[in-house]
DNA sequence: AATGTTCGCAACCGCGTGTCT
DNA sequence: AAGACACGCGGTTGCGAACAT
């Protein structure tokens, strides 16, 4: 991105403007006793906030965040400054677009793994799972608004070849079953289902695919509401594909 | 120049899970 | 064993900048 920013990525709100937060974080858990506490503050972080948490975490490490607040008074929550300082604060943070060997990595492991953000971002040092999750969100409407595939075929390809030769802490099955659940009709249309699965370790994971809640399939994935560029033609042609490739999972769902 | 729309990011929210008492 | 608490994750939202008309 090239618009220039300030420190906290937005412009700075007046006091007045600062929204102060009616309540913490797992407020519904909280005990009276905490409740009778400062109202914390909401809203971009300020330079001076910045470096009032900055000090207290290099002085004191990482501990209980919520002691952060008592410690510093800073008017925010222990959630609020891990956030704070996981995504913007920690030295090791690599700052700037992605290149193209980040990007790649990410499609190939969003492959693997679909919406691990978490996992994803351990992969790639200095980069966060916000950063990865608003890349991946960025790209999921630029592909549809493109009509470009989501995952290119050569890095599909690319990283069903690694995979055959390392192993992988996420199986097809989990990863499919994520997407399924969250609605991930990501599909290439040109290549298919048939494609994707076809030579991979997928065929091995398959006889575990019916771990997944089958009866929830059809609803969770053709009715979702995050990504909704899959169509009738496509539903159909999804159907009838998997029809080849997951005879078991079509009786579930004529069933 | 003014207005509307799109884009990209930071931060919030809710929830699941692990740990402690 | 049960409740309280803290942490971390993934989804979502709000907002300013950039871009288009």
């Amino acid at each position: 991105m090239t618009r220039a920013k300030s420190e906290s990525g937005r412009e700075m709100p007046g006091p007045d403007q600062a929204d102060l937060a009616s309540r913490d974080d797992d407020s519904a858990r909280e005990s009276p006793r905490r409740r009778a506490g400062p109202q914390l503050k909401k809203g971009p972080w300020t330079p001076a906030e910045d470096a009032i948490l900055e000090a207290y975490v290099k002085k004191h490490g990482v501990q209980n965040w919520n002691v952060v607040q008592k410690d510093t008074g800073l008017l925010r929550c222990g959630k609020s400054c891990r956030l704070r300082w996981a995504n913007h604060l920690r030295p090791d943070l690599k700052k700037g677009t992605f290149t193209k060997e980040e990007e790649n990595l990410i499609i190939k492991l969003h492959s693997k793994m679909g919406n691990k953000w978490a996992r994803m971002a351990a992969r790639l040092p200095g980069r966060t799972d916000n950063e990865i999750k608003n890349y991946w969100n960025t790209r999921i409407k630029k592909c549809q608004r493109t009509s470009t595939p989501i995952y290119p075929a050569e890095i599909c390809l690319q990283a069903s070849n690694e995979e055959q030769h390392e192993s992988t802490d996420f199986s097809f099955s989990e990863k499919l079953a994520n997407d399924l659940l969250h609605g991930n009709g990501l599909y290439d249309p040109s290549s298919t289902w048939g494609d994707f699965i076809d030579d991979q370790e997928a065929l091995s994971y398959a006889p575990q695919l019916p771990d997944v809640s089958l009866s929830n399939l059809p609803g969770l994935y053709f009715e979702s509401k995050n990504y909704g560029f899959m169509d009738q033609v496509n539903q159909a042609e999804i159907l009838k594909e998997s029809e080849i490739s997951f005879p078991w999972l079509n009786a579930a769902i004529n069933g």
